[in-house]
DNA sequence: CGGTAGGGATAGGGTTCT
DNA sequence: TAGAACCCTATCCCTACC
């Protein structure tokens, strides 16, 4: 059988993601049948994006108590509220239009909002004492998000974008997540 | 609640040793479900179990400290001189078949236990005269089952199921077959 | 029989205590 | 520092219900 465990990859979830936003939930195998969706989750059965989509949504709305991340996942309808890594990290094959400062901004749809989640992830995760400087930053989302060479540039790119919005704070070059969004608590 | 920390019993370790012979590793809840396990192991839950067995399985093998996949390739000679643990209680629940449940590859039952066979078998053709080291238990497998070249590996892996079992004692990179053991078939 | 929802079990990483 | 016990939760599995 399968080995282990099959962590879910960033490219997974946002095909899931995806997927929802356009046949809802409860019908994981019409999204499976998606020639897009389905290719991207080629490694899934309909149980496991139920599975999957269960976890998801626990983590967003359940106990805030935890990492940061969840905050910035969002999946359901508008409410892009408070966040704007939201606004980011919600995206589709629906017509989109905001991904702000996206350099390479290519055909892979979520990419940048997995860089955002995973710089944020970074930050947020990182052992009490230090924080992390875009170097540290850099690995981390590499070692989540195995790919691209460009990511680098990508990685600088989203990190100022988020020092922009005011999501992060860079000081002495390093960088922490902002009062006001950890304040969302 | 749950006040100080539960150190185990030499009892308890025993009960779930002898779980772990019948039923395979994984199956905590089916052990707990046991009469008489079970009821030795009243005070722990199906994790505890599955904790202890992990820190069993660390203590009686490699206290090597790389990546477990590294040891797990890096095993072809002995190195190890590990005292195996035999605790193992009154199991005098029948001869129980080895059963499958192996760690590594679980691809096929049968052949986990075709295995567990033959190094039995191995073991106590030799009995009359040197212990047999891994390599020996491998040759002898692989003359009674010509075949795959993952049967290193194969052997490997229940070879040191065995021994956390409690079924056969390793000492000095040799093995033998454990007195309670015998005494059960 | 196929798909889904939900409960529950397991695996593995982390954390705490000694 | 390491090891044992325990916690957290993503993933996987099982069953009932259409």
């Amino acid at each position: 059988m399968g080995g282990p465990k099959q962590m879910w990859t960033p490219k997974e979830e946002a095909a899931l993601r995806a997927g929802v936003r356009r046949y809802g939930t409860g019908k994981w195998c019409s999204i499976l049948l998606h020639p897009k969706y389905g290719l991207a989750l080629k490694a899934r059965s309909n149980v496991d994006l139920k599975d999957k989509w269960r976890n998801l949504s626990a983590t967003t709305f359940g106990s805030r108590k935890k990492k940061a991340k969840i905050a910035f996942q969002n999946q359901d309808e508008d409410d892009d509220t408070a966040l704007a890594i939201v606004a980011v990290a919600n995206d589709d094959d629906g017509g989109q239009q905001i991904v702000p400062a996206s350099p390479a901004n290519d055909d892979d749809e979520g990419l940048s909002a997995s860089v955002d989640t995973f710089i944020l992830e970074a930050i947020t995760s990182w052992k009490k004492l230090l924080r992390p400087n875009k170097k540290s930053i850099l690995q981390h989302v590499e070692e989540k998000n195995n790919m691209q060479p460009d990511m680098k540039r990508l990685v600088a790119s989203r990190l100022q974008h988020l020092v922009n919005v005011g999501a992060i704070i860079k000081k002495n070059n390093r960088y922490t997540i902002s009062p006001t969004y950890a304040a969302a608590e």
